[in-house]
DNA sequence: AGTTAGCACTCTTCATGCGGGAGTGCTAAG
DNA sequence: CTTAGCACTCCCGCATGAAGAGTGCTAACT
């Protein structure tokens, strides 16, 4: 199914010149602007014979022509080459990560909101799944006479607080509970530190149970929390940008699916092709509302698990930026989760 | 500028079918709807008063009456009666303010996103300054060899957290270090503690001194960091079905104007009108974009200083129930804020 | 004097129809 | 195999016209 040298820069043209325009490609436009020495009517045959072949369409029957999800895929696989980001953008972008050590939820934020404004695509970063990280610290804080807080601060520098009701007891009692519950907990992944605190709740009879109870309860919620927790997003404005959203409903369509976290399982669902940030096109997703959407999305390493952080945008998106953008973050994530010991 | 009975039940019947269909209401329309005895000749003469006096408008020349920004303002402040929530509708969404114990934070999150799905409006959470409120508690705890976590907590429940760096140290030493914070700085308004804390650094020349001017630091962030960070806003999708976005650029801007958090200014520059949930409508609205829009958002008290929750809806929004909705969010706030000592 | 019916008028909306333009596919010649 | 030429198709924008909704006015009614 390979393609001779001059369909692949035809094809290379169309899908770039949609890219740029938004509008069908002409044999015309081709010619003119991508200096290829034939004329267009040669073009016209070799682009009847790629919508032959699947790799481009139209929209009717005798306007330009449109690169179907299966020439994307030829372009990004084959076609488009590696682009480098420039100096000066790079460099903007890396500032983000030089300046001073925040939490982590924080700087996720900051990378969603840095990645769709580079971008004017929607961005996402998924963060790594609860049930492999382990509990770092867990600490129980007095606040109030009838208040505690409890901080869990997980292996990759997660921190989740929660305020719990305790009955009155003094410093040194507070001191020990939070010195049991560190010594029974910590390091356990949070998968089997829900069985450890039940077993924990079992043995303690005394007045401090109901405080365990509740911090076995937290517990389970964070493990149970639904995957859209872990889901940052940002810029779905950008998406209106794009002249594909002509058409309200879609928009509607689109953020309904979105806000209830289904792009979490459409990525989950699908494996992903094996380039280095996968790219999903158009029907190649699972969730109907997306199928007129690409994802480009890499993985980031925390310890022994992953997170994800990508775009999504029209499958008219910039590839070869794209990649390269997402490419960037990923490796930038790296870096920090690593040098994090 | 007092209006006969006649000529407000047919304003309101304007109002009230405006807002039901969104489309121009004619005489023909009130008469048949709204059984007020007359025909739809008498009402033709009255809704020309009406827009005489500047409470109606015409879309254009030969179309029905719509409601102006002063029809509007009269319909809120005179003539729309108070509603009640239904019994099944308040029970569901108390369930929310009863339900466990969470951090302020997730309880705000989920308050704004229950009243915007409750009334297919954004909503937004608007939180008290920092300035005014104190340190309840403040914890220095190790994580791991070089980092610690600092947590704050507020005199209002808000949990606020950052990993600084720091020497190695014994634990004795950090519960040390925590102690002295704790001392300095608790109970002390956040408007004070920057000083107290540089006048802690000044005197501590020990090998302390670098983390506590990191906590001195994230102080200073926490007072500084824009209004944007205390804003929960929810449900911009809702907007999206409201029929007076046919025009997809006027989203756009809107969405602009609220992610860079304006919409705070729009609230806190104008003296809001003295009704219970203050009432801003269209024109009354500082910011442009949001001229198209209003606003209907009470006031909830927490300590010595205050929040805002609201709703923003197109002008033709249902008031009655709007303010109904938001009026109770502000009670059980109150009451949650109120228990929590 | 207030109310009502009738009617002409205005303005929108929708469908219809008609060039102009862009682009294709085919054919025939280079 | 490439190219020029040409007929054909289809979209798009625009004007035209008919239908519908609603008003404002006038004149009659109570």
């Amino acid at each position: 199914m390979a393609l001779d040298e001059r369909k692949a820069q035809i094809l290379a043209a169309v899908v770039e010149e949609h890219v740029k325009t938004g509008l069908p490609v002409g044999s015309r436009a081709v010619a003119r602007r991508y200096r290829l020495g034939v004329s267009p009517a040669t073009i016209r045959n070799e682009m009847g014979d790629l919508e032959e072949m699947g790799y481009l369409g139209k929209t009717h029957a005798s306007s330009g022509r449109v690169p179907s999800d299966k020439g994307y895929r030829m372009y990004v696989d084959e076609l488009m080459g590696d682009i480098r980001l420039s100096q000066r953008e790079s460099q903007m972008l890396e500032s983000l990560f030089r300046s001073k050590i925040k939490d982590v939820e924080s700087l996720l934020k900051e990378v969603v909101k840095a990645l769709s404004e580079a971008t004017n695509y929607l961005a996402f970063v998924l963060g790594p799944e609860y049930e492999t990280t382990t509990i770092d610290a867990i600490h129980l804080l007095p606040v109030t006479m009838d208040k505690a807080l409890l901080v869990i601060v997980s292996d990759m520098g997660f921190v989740e607080n929660c305020l719990i009701r305790v009955p009155p007891m003094s410093r040194e009692e507070m001191e020990y509970v939070s010195e049991i519950l560190a010594e029974q907990l910590c390091h356990v992944s949070l998968s089997k530190v829900k069985d450890r605190a039940q077993a924990l709740l079992k043995r303690e009879t005394s007045r401090y149970a109901d405080v365990i109870a509740q911090v076995a309860e937290f517990l389970e919620s964070m493990t149970e929390e639904p995957e859209s927790e872990r889901l940052y997003m940002g810029g779905a404005v950008q998406l209106l940008r794009q002249p594909e959203f002509k058409d309200i409903s879609r928009v509607q369509d689109l953020m309904q699916t979105l806000e209830n976290g289904s792009l979490v399982k459409n990525i989950a669902a699908t494996q992903p092709p094996t380039t280095d940030p996968a790219i999903m096109i158009g029907e190649e997703n699972e969730i109907e509302t997306v199928k007129e959407f690409s994802f480009v999305y890499g993985t980031f390493r925390v310890r022994g698990t992953e997170g994800k952080i990508g775009l999504l945008g029209p499958k008219r998106m910039n590839y070869p930026r794209a990649v390269a953008i997402v490419r960037f973050f990923e490796n930038n994530l790296n870096d920090v989760f690593e040098k994090r010991n």
